[in-house]
RNA sequence: GGGACCGUAGUUCAACUGGUUAGAGCACCGCCCUGUCACGGCGGAAGUUGCGGGUUCGAACCCCGUCGGUCCCGCCA
C-alpha cells in the first residue's frame, strides 16, 4: 500500500519514487500548482500536483478536503531554493505527485480539528464523543505512545529481574471493605454475582503461594466510585509481587524500575535511593501522608508553648487532647492581606473547608514585635513569644497561620493551606525546564485507623498488610492486644504530593491473618466465607511474600505533564462513569435480563 | 449525597446595565490565483443561544427546573 512513510523522507530519497498513505493535514491551492501536506504518525511531508501532469489528477487534488485518506505515487524531488522550509522535518524536499488516490473521502464538517498547526482547545465533551478524531491530534496520539513506551520500560526491566506476566481473572467475587464493587449477574448460578477486582491483590498473593516468586501485570482495576480528574471507574495499575524479599529489597527494586522509566521517558537520571519518610513523621510535618517536598512552609507544633496560655481556643485544644500547630509563611505579611485571612477570605475559607473552626495568625513585625488579634497579643508573654518566634523560625515580615483543635483536623486544615498557599504564591517550579522530581517513600504506616462513623477499626492499606514484628513482639499469645496499635510493614511511594504507588509485605500465617481481620470486625465466620480460600493456602506453604503496585495512568499523566488521567487513556469515561461515544451504560433488552434472572428497581423519574 | 464553574454558527470566542437584524477568526461552499507551507484575494451559506418553564413591553443575559461537561467536598482498603 506504500512504500514509504511521510515524515522519513529526506535529500537522500531525492529521484525515489514513492507510495505514500496519509491524512491531508492541510491545502495550498494556488490555482496553477496546489500543495498539500501529507501526514501519518511518522510526520507530515508537502505533496505537489502540478498540472502538467494531467487534468484528471489535478481536478482530484482540486477537490480534497481536509483529513481524507488518501494515497499518492509520485517522485520525491528537491524543493526550488527559495521554497526550502527548514521548520519542516521534511522541508527539503517535495514529492511530484503523479497518482493520486482519496481511499476515504471527509464528508460534512469535521467535529474539531486535528491538524498539527491547530492549537484551539477543544472541549472535552467533544473530544469524547469523537475519540477516534481527539487520538488522531498530535497531544494524544503523543501521550499514548509514551503510555506505550512506559510499560515497555516496565516489562523490560521486570523481565531481567525475574519476573513473569501472569493475568489474572476479570470476573471473580466480591469482597468487603475498600470501594464500592462492579457486579455481574451469573446467568447460569442464578442468583450470585461476580464482583470485577479493586485490584489483583488477593490474587497475587495466591500465586506467590503458587511458588511464582515474581509477578506482574499490567491489571485493569474497578471500583465503582465518584471520579475525580485523576480517578477513572477503570484504571490500570503496574502490579508487582515477590516472594522472598524483605521491605528493603522491595523497596530497592522499586527504585530501580522507577529510575529505569524516568531515564527512558524524561532522559533523566534520578538519584537513589529515595528519601524515606516514617508515617509519624510526615503527619507531624506536613499534616498528610503524602507531602509535597518541593517547597517548605512544613508544620510546627506550638502546643507545648501555649497549652497554658489564656487565650482559650489555644490552650483548650490541648486540654482536651488536640494540638495546635502553624505554618510560617516566609514574607507572608506583604504578600497577604488581613482580607484573605479573616472570614469571608479566600484562604480562611480553606481552612473551613477542611473543617477549621477559625484561622488565627500572627504578623511579625521588626524587633520580634507581633501584630495579632487582642485576644492573642494579650494572653502571651515574652518568652512564650520568644520560644514561638524561635521554633517557627519566624523572622520580620512573615507571617504565621494556626491550627487548633483535634489534631486530625489541624493537619488537615494546615496541610490544605499549605498546599493553597504553594499554588498561590508559586513557590512550585513548574514549566521550567527544571522541572523537580522529589521521590518520597513513607513508610512504617499504622496498621489500622479508627473509623469515628462506625466506631470501628479499618485497615489503613488492606487487611493482608503484614504488622511490624517488633511492635507484636515474640508472645503470640498477646498479639491481638498489640495488633491495634502496631505498624505495618505498609510503603507508598509519593511523587510531588501526589501517591504514585503503595504496597506492603503481605501477612503468610493464617492465624495472624485472623487476628487482623477479626481486629477490624470481621467475624471469623465471615471472614472464613470471604477468605477461607486465602486461609487455606496460607496453612499449606506459604511464602513470605510482598509486593506494591503503581498507579500506571497517573504515572503517565505525570511523564506526560497532564492534569488529567483522562488524556493518558484511550477511551477514558466522564465524571459521571459514561462513554461518551459509545453511549455506556445504555439498556438491555428484557429478555438479556430474564436470563441473568435481573429485575431493575429504576424508576425513570420522568 | 453536597458545593462551584461552564454550555451562543461545524469549531474557538464576542455580544456594555435586560434593548435594533446575535457578531468575528478558523473550517465549509463558490470564483480568482504556478512556489506556498497557519498561502493570499473576492463573495456566500451557516444559529431552536443545551432543553423546559417563569419574570418582563422586551431575555443569550435575571429566576426556577432539567440535561450534559469540568473542578472540588464526602467517598475512593
Amino acid at each position: 500500500m506504500r512504500s514509504n512513510s511521510c515524515g522519513e523522507l529526506r535529500r537522500k530519497h531525492i529521484a525515489l519514487n514513492v507510495k505514500l498513505c496519509g491524512w491531508i493535514d492541510r491545502c495550498r491551492d494556488h490555482g496553477g500548482v496546489i500543495f498539500i501536506d501529507l501526514r501519518d504518525n511518522s510526520g507530515t511531508v508537502q505533496v505537489t500536483v502540478d498540472p502538467d501532469q494531467g487534468a484528471e489528477l489535478f481536478a482530484t487534488a482540486e477537490n480534497l478536503r481536509t483529513e481524507s485518506v488518501i494515497q499518492v505515487c509520485g517522485q520525491v524531488r528537491s524543493r526550488p531554493e527559495e521554497a526550502l522550509n527548514e521548520k519542516i522535518e521534511t522541508g527539503e524536499i517535495e514529492v511530484c505527485a503523479n497518482e493520486l488516490k482519496v481511499l476515504n473521502q471527509v464528508r460534512g464538517n469535521l467535529p474539531f480539528a486535528i491538524s498539527i498547526h491547530d492549537e484551539e482547545p477543544i472541549k472535552e465533551e467533544l473530544r469524547l464523543r469523537h475519540r477516534y478524531l481527539d487520538l488522531r491530534r498530535e497531544r494524544m496520539n503523543r501521550n499514548l505512545r509514551l503510555r506505550h513506551k512506559t510499560i515497555r520500560t516496565a516489562r523490560n526491566f521486570l523481565e531481567n529481574e525475574g519476573f513473569i506476566e501472569v493475568e489474572t481473572p476479570v470476573l471473580t467475587r466480591s469482597t468487603p471493605e475498600g470501594a464500592r464493587d462492579y457486579l455481574v449477574p451469573s446467568r447460569v448460578c442464578g442468583g450470585e454475582w461476580f464482583a470485577l477486582p479493586q485490584s489483583p491483590q488477593l490474587f497475587k498473593q495466591l500465586l506467590m503461594v503458587g511458588g511464582l516468586e515474581r509477578y506482574y501485570q499490567i491489571a485493569r482495576c474497578f471500583r465503582d466510585e465518584d471520579l475525580r480528574s485523576d480517578r477513572q471507574p477503570e484504571f490500570t495499575q503496574l502490579d508487582i509481587e515477590m516472594s522472598f524479599m524483605d521491605q528493603e529489597q522491595i523497596l530497592d527494586l522499586n527504585e530501580r524500575l522507577i529510575v529505569e522509566i524516568w531515564k527512558s521517558i524524561k532522559g533523566i537520571e534520578l538519584k537513589t535511593p529515595f528519601p524515606r519518610m516514617t508515617w509519624h513523621k510526615a503527619m507531624d510535618r506536613y499534616g498528610t501522608d503524602r507531602p509535597d517536598t518541593r517547597y517548605g512552609m512544613e508544620l510546627t507544633n506550638v502546643s507545648e508553648i501555649i497549652k497554658d496560655i489564656g487565650f482559650k481556643v489555644f490552650s483548650g485544644a490541648v486540654a482536651n487532647g488536640g494540638s495546635v500547630k502553624c505554618i510560617t509563611v516566609k514574607g507572608g505579611n506583604a504578600a497577604i492581606s488581613n482580607v484573605r485571612i479573616k472570614p469571608g477570605g479566600d484562604i480562611f475559607s480553606e481552612a473551613q473547608k477542611a473543617g477549621a473552626g477559625g484561622l488565627a495568625f500572627i504578623r511579625v513585625r521588626e524587633k520580634g514585635e507581633i501584630d495579632t488579634i487582642g485576644a492573642i497579643k494579650e494572653n502571651l508573654n515574652n518568652s512564650q513569644k520568644e520560644a514561638l518566634l524561635k521554633q517557627t523560625n519566624a523572622e520580620p515580615g512573615d507571617l504565621i497561620l494556626f491550627g487548633a483543635g483535634k489534631t486530625t483536623t489541624v493537619n488537615k486544615t494546615l496541610d490544605r493551606i499549605r498546599q493553597f498557599l504553594a499554588q498561590d504564591l508559586e513557590l512550585i517550579p513548574t514549566h521550567q525546564e527544571n522541572t523537580q522530581w522529589n521521590f518520597l517513600w513513607i513508610v512504617d504506616f499504622p496498621m489500622f485507623e479508627f473509623k469515628e462513623e462506625e466506631k470501628r477499626l479499618e485497615a489503613l492499606h488492606h487487611p493482608f498488610c503484614a504488622p511490624n514484628k517488633k511492635d507484636l513482639g515474640e508472645d503470640k499469645n498477646v498479639w491481638h492486644e498489640k495488633l491495634p496499635t502496631a505498624r505495618a510493614q505498609a510503603y507508598d511511594l509519593i511523587l510531588n504530593g501526589l501517591e504514585l504507588g503503595g504496597g506492603s509485605l503481605r501477612i503468610h500465617d493464617s492465624q495472624l491473618q485472623k487476628q487482623v481481620l477479626a481486629t477490624i470486625g470481621l467475624p471469623l465466620k465471615e471472614a472464613t466465607e470471604q477468605f477461607g480460600f486465602l486461609m487455606e493456602a496460607l496453612d499449606m506453604g506459604a511464602p513470605p511474600h510482598g509486593g506494591l503496585a503503581f498507579g500506571l495512568d497517573r504515572m503517565v499523566m505525570l511523564l506526560a505533564g497532564e492534569e488529567s488521567i483522562r488524556d493518558t487513556i484511550a477511551f477514558p469515561k466522564t465524571q459521571q462513569a459514561r462513554c461518551l461515544m459509545t453511549e455506556a451504560p445504555a439498556e438491555v433488552s428484557e429478555s438479556q435480563l430474564e436470563d441473568l434472572h435481573v429485575s431493575s428497581t429504576w424508576i425513570d423519574p420522568e
